[in-house]
DNA sequence: CTGAAAGCGCTTACAG
DNA sequence: CTGAAAGCGCTTACAG
C-alpha cells in the first residue's frame, strides 16, 4: 500500500497542530476556531484525499463501531436474511458488522467469541448454539454488551430477541386441527436449544388441550448431523402402516426443504393426503406446487430490536431487554381444506 | 465494560517489561529467553485472563487480519454461499471478514469501500456493481490489494474471478438445441455488468452458430427494478401468440425463482411446453415439479481461489491473476427429452 | 537473557 | 483561538 495521508501530514502542510486539524475534522469547537484556518484545513484534507485511520481512533476512544454477528450459518436463508436486516440497521448507525458461522458447535462460538472480543467489537448479537452456556456467562462476567436472538437460555438473564415459540407451534398445530386434521406429526432436531424445545412443547399442548389421543411415534426428533437421510426416514415411518399422519409440522426450514423434496418424490398429495405447515418462509416453498402454509418470523422486527437493544446496552448497561415477539401464520394451499 | 488486562497488568505482576511479555505471547525469541520467566510470564496472562488488543496491534504492525467483502445482497443465496466459503476459508489464515450490501448501487460499494478501507482491512473482495470503474480504479492507485469475484471490468487489468459466462450460457443453448428446441427465449437484466453481457453473447452465439433464426423478442432484458411484474410480462410475451418459445433460460436465481413461481400458477407444462434452464442452483429450484437443470458455478473453488489471490497480493503486490473458471451443467428434469 | 524507549495515528484535557 | 503533551496498548529495533 502507498503510504497514507495521516493528520501530522495536513498539520504539517497547514501549519498547525494535529490537535487542530483533529477538532476541525470532527467538528469539534466550532465557533472556537477560526473560518479561515478551519478551511484550510479542510481544503488541505481534500487535497490530499486524507482518510481518517479508524484503527488509530478506536484505539484512542475505545470503540470500534463494529459490531459482531454469529449466526448458525451464513448461508442458511434465515441467517442471512436476518444478517443482511441487521447490516441495514448497523449502517444507519455508522456501525459495520463482522460475522461468523457457528454451526451449531459451542467449541466454534467460543472461538468466535473469543476472536471478535480480541477485535475488540462494540457489542455482540448471537445466536447461540446449545451448550454455549459459559461462554454467555463469560460475556456477562465482562461486561460485554450482546443481544442473543432466535435463541436464548431460560435460566441467564440476558437480553435478547426471539419470537414465542411455543404460541407459533401451538398455532399451528392448532389450525391443523381446525382443518379437521386427526393425526398430525412433527419433525424436528433432538436439541438442548431452547426454541426447538419450545416448538415440540407448543405442539404436544395443542394436541393434548384437544383431546387428541397422542402417539409417541408422531413426534421425530432428528439427530442435526446426517439430516437428509433421517428426513425421509422420519416420513417413511410417519406415513407408513394403517393410521398415516394427515398433518407434518417441520420445524426448520432447513427440515422444510429436505422433506419436501422427499414428499415430491415419493408422489405424496399435499394437502389431500397430508397438510403440511413449516417454520420460516424461503423462496424455496413457493415453488413447492402446493404453496407452503408457513409460520413467519418478524426477522425485521427482530433485527431492529436486536441492534436498538444492542447500542442502548452499549451507551450504558441497563437492565436486560427480553423480547418475544409473536409470529404469524400465512395460510395457503399447503393446508388448504 | 471492566478495564480489560493490559501488557503491563502482566509485566507488572511478573516484575518484567512489557517487551518481555510481548515476545514470551508471541513466542518470539524462543530460545533467548529464560524458560522459568517464560512460564510465569503464561501463566500470569493466563491466571488474568488476558486478551490481545487486536486494535493495538492492528495500529502498530499496520494489519488488522481483516478482509472486507462486498457483494450485492448478503441474502441472495448466490452471495450468502459465497460468503460462507470466503468466511472458512479467511478463518483457516486466522482472517476474519467484514461484509456490505452494495444493492448493485455504485453510490452504496463506493460508501462500503470507503468505510472498510478507513477500517483498514487489509484486503476487498467485491462482486462490483455496474458503473463503478472509478472505485475500482481508486482502489489500485492507492495501492490496496483487492479481488473482483463474479464480475470485472475487462478493460481494467485486476485480480478477478469469475466463471467464463459467455461459454456457460453457449453450452446452456446448445443443450436446448440438442434437445431438439427449435425457439429458445432468454431472460436476463438489461444491465452493463459484463457477465450478464456475456450470458446474452453466450446465447445468441449458440443460436447463430446453429444457424437457427433469432428473433428479437426472445431475448428478454429487464430492468433491475421491479422484477416481478417485468418477468411475468417477459413470460408472458414470450408464450403468447402462434410461436411460442420452447425453452428458457434464465440468466439468474432471482430470475429463475420468479419466473418458475408464474410458470407453476399459469400451468405450463415443464420441459414439455417448455424446457428450462438456470444460472446458479438453489434449493428452492429443486422443489419445483421439475428439478430444474442449471449451470453450476464453483463456488468453492472461486472462493478459495479469491481469498488465495487475495492473501498472495496482502503478502507482496504482484501481476493480477484473472481467472475464468469453467462452469458446469447439471442436466436434471427440466430438460429432459 | 532482558529492558528502556520510540512510535503506530489518533483524541483530548490542560494551559495559555 | 491554538498548541504541547500525554496516552490508548501494543511491537520491535537497539543497547547492554
Amino acid at each position: 500500500m502507498l503510504k497514507k495521508i495521516s493528520l501530522k501530514d495536513i498539520a504539517n502542510q497547514v501549519g498547525v497542530s494535529t490537535a487542530l486539524v483533529s477538532y476541525v475534522l470532527n467538528n469539534q469547537k466550532e465557533g472556537r476556531i477560526s473560518k479561515e484556518v478551519a478551511q484550510r484545513i479542510r481544503d488541505t484534507a481534500k487535497r490530499l484525499n486524507y482518510r481518517t485511520n479508524q484503527v488509530a481512533k478506536s484505539l484512542k476512544t475505545n470503540k470500534t463501531l463494529t459490531i459482531g454477528l454469529i449466526v448458525a450459518d451464513i448461508s442458511n436463508p434465515f441467517f442471512s436474511s436476518l444478517a443482511r436486516i441487521i447490516e441495514d440497521e448497523a449502517d444507519k448507525n455508522n456501525y459495520t458488522v463482522i460475522f461468523g458461522s457457528s454451526d451449531e458447535n459451542p467449541d466454534k462460538s467460543g472461538k468466535l467469541i473469543e476472536t471478535l472480543v480480541n477485535r475488540q467489537v462494540d457489542g455482540l448479537i448471537i445466536a447461540p448454539p446449545q451448550n454455549s452456556e459459559s461462554q454467555v456467562n463469560y460475556l456477562i462476567e465482562q461486561d460485554i454488551p450482546f443481544v442473543l436472538i432466535d435463541r436464548y437460555f431460560p435460566a441467564i438473564e440476558t437480553n435478547y430477541v426471539a419470537i414465542d415459540n411455543y404460541k407459533a407451534a401451538y398455532t399451528a398445530t392448532q389450525h391443523f386441527i381446525d382443518i379437521g386434521r386427526k393425526r398430525i406429526g412433527m419433525i424436528t432436531y433432538e436439541s438442548a436449544i431452547f426454541n426447538l424445545n419450545e416448538r415440540a412443547r407448543g405442539y404436544l399442548s395443542a394436541i393434548k388441550e384437544n383431546k387428541i389421543p397422542f402417539r409417541t411415534t408422531w413426534l421425530k426428533e432428528l439427530r442435526p448431523n446426517n439430516t437428509k437421510l433421517c428426513i425421509e426416514k422420519a416420513i417413511n415411518e410417519l406415513l407408513d402402516g394403517p393410521q398415516p399422519v394427515d398433518a407434518l409440522l417441520f420445524s426448520s426450514n432447513i427440515i422444510a426443504g429436505w422433506g419436501l423434496k422427499y414428499l415430491n418424490s415419493i408422489g405424496i398429495k399435499v394437502p389431500d393426503q397430508l397438510a403440511v405447515i413449516s417454520f420460516d418462509e424461503s423462496e424455496a416453498l413457493d415453488l413447492f406446487y402446493a404453496p407452503l402454509t408457513y409460520i413467519k418470523q418478524p426477522l425485521q422486527e427482530m433485527g431492529r430490536a436486536a441492534i436498538k437493544i444492542l447500542l442502548e446496552t452499549i451507551g450504558k448497561s441497563s437492565k436486560p431487554v427480553q423480547l418475544n415477539m409473536e409470529a404469524g401464520l400465512v395460510i395457503r394451499e399447503s393446508t388448504a381444506v
